[in-house]
Order: C-alpha cells, then structure tokens, then sequence
RNA sequence: GUCCCAUUCGUCUAGUGGCCUAGGACACCGCCCUUUCACGGCGGUAACAGGGGUUCGAACCCCCUAUGGGACGCCA
C-alpha cells in the first residue's frame, strides 16, 4: 500500500495546520497498514512556493513528528514536474489524449471565457461548460492557430449521464455530468494543472490510497474520467472533513490562527498539537483525550473518522497542551523544552540587537523582551490612552492595521514599515501617532522597541492575533462604521505595495 | 444560482437497530483540597435539526424539509 497527500505552499511559506491534520491522517492510515507514506508538494502554479517556502512547511511537519518515505522510483517531495529530465511526461500524456481524440486544444481567452460564464449566468443556465461551448468557428480557429495564438488543453467530458465514484467514508457519490466542465489539463505555458499532475503522478508512483480533503470531492469525477481514459486503476478516495473556524466556515487566517508556526511560537508542545488535530473527527477506541502519535497509528482505524467539519478549538488545545506539559515532563525535560522554545540561538539573536540598547542591567531584559515570548497580552482600555489620538482614530487605525496585515505576505520589517507609512499618510496622521495603537497592540505599550521589528519577529499569525485582539478591547466597527471604513481603506489600500 | 457533502450538549465526540432514562472530554457553574491563584478531586447545567415512513423496536435504515459547509479559476 502507498498512501500520499499533496500539499501546497502558502507563499509566505506559512504551513497550514490544514496541511498538517491532513498529512497525519494519510500518515496513520498508511502506517498502520504498513504501508508507505508520501508527501508530495503540489507546485504547477509558479507563483506559490519559492524554496524557503516549501522547506518550512516541510520542517513544520518534521518539527511535529511527521515523516514520509522518499524513493529513487518515488520521487520525495517534488513531483517529476519539477525535476528537468521528467519535466515533458505530461506533455507526453496530454499528447495521448489529444490524438485520442479524448481532450481538445481550446483557443479562448481568459476574457472570452468570463464572458461566455457572465452570458450563462445571465440566461439562467445551468451546468458547466462543454467542449461545444467553447467551440470556436474553425475559421477563428485556423486564424488562432496561425497567429500561434495561446491555447490550453482540455479534457473531454461526456455531456450526459451519471458518474459514480466511491469514497471510503461516504460509499458512492453520484454526480451528472452536465455539472463536470472540461478540466484545463494543460496551461498556455505549457504546465499541467493540478488535475493532470496529480492523476499521472499518482499513477507513476504506484499510489494506492489518496486521503484528502473534502474540497476535493467535486473535483473526483474528473480525476476517475482521466484513469479512465488512461486505462488505470484509480486509488481508493477518502475525504476528510474540513477544519473550521468558530463561525463554521473552513479554517482560514483572517478567523483564527492557522500558521503552524503560530501554534509553535505560541509555546505547544508538538505532540499536544497533534494530539489535538488526530481528535478532530477521530476518537481513540476507548475514547481517551490524550495519546501519542504511535498509539494513534496502532489504533487506526479510518472508519471512526467522523464527518461533520469540526471547529478548530484554541481552548481545548490549551487544556491538552497542559496536560502533555504536566504529565510527560519531568523539571529537566521542562527546563530543557522551554530552553529550545525561549533561549534557543536563532530567536534570541534575532532579539538581541533591539534590546541590547535598552537595557543598563541583565534585569531589565526579561520586562523589556516579556512581549516577545507571550501569546495574548493583557491590555484594556486604558492602555490605549493617548494625548491627542482619539478613540475613533485608535480604533480605525487598528483596523486598517488588521486588514492590512491580513492581506500582507511579506513580514520583513522595511516592507512593513513602507506600508505602515503608506496608511498613515492616506489617513493624514503623523506616523508617530499612527503607529501608536499598533505598538500597544503589539508589545503592550509605547514605550518598547520597535514594532514593525516585533512583528517581523513576532511572524504573521501572532502579529494578526494580537492586532485583532487590541481591536476588540477598543472595539471593531459597528455595522454601519464597517461599510464607510471598508470604503475608506480601499481608497488608501491603492497606495499600498 | 447550480451541484455535492454534512447535521448528537455552546465546542470536540461515543453511538453502526434493543445494552440510551443518550456516555466521555473542553468550557461554564457549585463543592472539596489549599495562606492566594492554578493544579487535582467530586458534583451539576446542557444535545439526537424538524416532519414523515420502514420495523415488535430507530440517535442509528429510507424519503422530504430546514440549516451549515464545500465546489463551480489557465489556484491547489
């Protein structure tokens, strides 16, 4: 048995516990077969992952306790689209298709199709797009075709009917055809898609199960077409369910934290986090809350997979946590882990350069550097307090503060500090001023070191969490406030990098 | 809007036709322990989305409705 998932880089190379819940399960399902595990990282989009990216997810998942198998005939990591020498299989295969009469080249542009999508919609039809559809006159396509227009391959799709496929939670799903639109398998650049990539590589690599998530279900139908066309045998589908935030919706930054680097800044311990995403739609047989990785892979059982999307909740991981703290570590294990987490090289050096300056005694580091090694700080109302700022300004501030941050990939101190500037001006306040609520925000007073530094250091999710934090102790905008707001920020974001 | 998937305490879940007067955990509340707080111990509040079937018997099987979610990209 060889079981992989596929994951795909954030571009700020934040890694998702979405990633990391999903890679445990394929994990403990094939181990517990004793079969193989692969981790694949899905890459045809180019603008996604760079190198750095793709390495943090991959040591967030080692950090956590994850591992795969990478073979010589089982390419690690990368898929062969990324490897040079294998870069043309898909090409190849897409070429098979096309003289068999099973995919088409398609000449329309992106405008053509937005247009064609608006016309449907407007006419009040249904289903997806067919290769009729898009046909163009072959006159048009003659002209295209000379003018070495830019084309993309897709597949066919049959226009009626029903296709059945199988999930290993929900049995048969069925869906008509008239819903399935002709995938692009091959981009105008000449790279797959997702669709085609993951079909052939899985084939290739002899994969036998594929556990993933439930936004994959509507995709199913094109993937078993392709084996079919191919003459392959297709993996068994499982879906799993999708993590959520507190209001229902699938598990996304701009609700809750979802870097699991987060989580790991925030001071878990790895097996609690786990832990807590293997009991997220799974129970241990005898129902114990608390077990390592090893108990969960021997008893494994993908049946006791639950189905109902469960919210992701920070207050039972902290009870958890806790619990891993108090009950598996001894004062040494205790001291050594908080040694890595607190002391360790690489985050206090980056500290070190904003402190040394502050301080006249090794006593005043711990007061001044406290932010910095915190989850949520304990600020109200007053510590918002300002000379001439008022509320208005403070709460606006804070949350045109929050969405840009939301909104923002790169974390680095200058690019923070230019769009910080950016909004200020827009908002005709002195940068001091602007800056004011953002540094209570973020370190608990104004009277710290520099802020754009902290959040650099700080990272995405925990600079988000606390702005969002501060902006509900001064108040977020009321409904009506929110839409004027929304108005204003767009107008300001036009100045934003 | 269309299609698909789901639905047990506020939250995570047990439950696969009789062991269900629905069990456990988080959170919450109360009591005990304790110089405080936390930890720990004990107890409490709290759920089968609604309606129809099938069956001697339904949280469990079927249908309808409702609600939630996901998908509808030259993203993955």
């Amino acid at each position: 048995m060889t079981v992989r998932t596929r994951i795909a880089p954030s571009p700020t190379g934040d890694p998702h516990v979405g990633t990391a819940y999903i890679a445990l399960f394929n994990m403990a399902f094939a181990r517990q077969h004793g079969g193989e595990f692969i981790l694949r990282i899905e890459d045809t989009d180019q603008t996604r992952s760079t190198a750095e990216s793709e390495q943090m997810i991959l040591d967030s998942l080692r950090w956590l306790g994850l591992d795969w198998a990478e073979g010589p005939d089982k390419p690690g990591p990368h898929g062969p689209y990324r490897q040079s020498e294998r870069g043309d299989i898909y090409a190849k295969y897409t070429q098979q298709l096309l003289d068999e009469g099973k995919a088409f080249k398609c000449y329309r542009t992106s405008e053509e199709l937005d247009q064609l999508r608006n016309q449907r919609r407007e006419a009040g039809l249904q289903g997806a797009l067919k290769e009729s559809d898009l046909a163009l006159s072959a006159d048009e396509v003659a002209k295209r075709e000379a003018e070495g227009a830019p084309y993309v391959v897709r597949m066919k799709v049959p226009e009626e009917g029903v296709c059945v496929f199988d999930d290993m939670l929900r049995g048969a799903i069925e869906v008509e055809w008239s819903q399935v639109d002709c995938q692009i398998l091959m981009k105008s650049d000449g790279m797959p898609t997702y669709h085609l990539a993951n079909v052939v590589d899985d084939h290739l690599m002899e994969i036998t199960h594929v556990l993933r998530g439930e936004e994959w279900i509507s995709s199913a139908p094109k993937h078993q077409l392709l084996y079919n066309y191919f003459g392959w045998d297709m993996p068994k589908l499982c879906h799993m369910p999708l993590l959520r935030n507190p209001d229902k919706s699938k598990l996304s930054k701009r609700k809750n934290p979802t870097s699991i680097i987060y989580y790991q800044r925030m001071g878990y311990m790895a097996e609690a986090l786990l832990n807590y995403l293997a009991r997220m739609g799974w129970s241990m047989p005898d129902e114990r809350e608390k077990f390592s990785l090893e108990e969960m892979i021997e008893n494994f059982d993908i049946s006791r997979v639950s189905l109902g999307g469960p919210i992701f909740d920070q207050e039972k991981l902290s009870w958890l946590n806790g619990l891993w703290i108090r009950e598996e570590l001894n004062d040494e294990q205790f001291a050594a882990a908080f040694q890595q987490w607190a002391l360790n090289p690489e985050y206090l050096m980056q500290i070190i350069p904003l402190i040394k300056p502050r301080v006249e005694k090794f006593s005043d580091v711990a007061p001044v550097a406290s932010f910095l090694l915190s989850g949520m700080l304990p600020i109200d109302e007053s510590s918002f307090e300002h000379k001439s700022l008022q509320q208005e300004d403070i709460r606006r501030v804070l949350q045109f503060s929050s969405w840009m941050l939301d909104a923002e990939q790169n974390f680095s101190r200058d690019h923070l500090f230019a769009q910080c500037k950016a909004l200020a001006d827009g908002m005709e306040l002195k940068i001091r001023d602007f800056l004011f609520p953002l540094f209570v925000a973020i370190a608990g007073t104004s009277a710290s070191v520099s802020v754009v530094d902290s959040m650099q250091i700080l990272g995405p999710d925990m600079s988000r969490a606390r702005v969002r934090h501060a902006l509900n102790i001064v108040g977020g905008p009321s409904k009506k406030e929110a839409k004027r707001w929304e108005k204003e920020y767009r107008e300001l974001a036009k100045a934003l990098a």
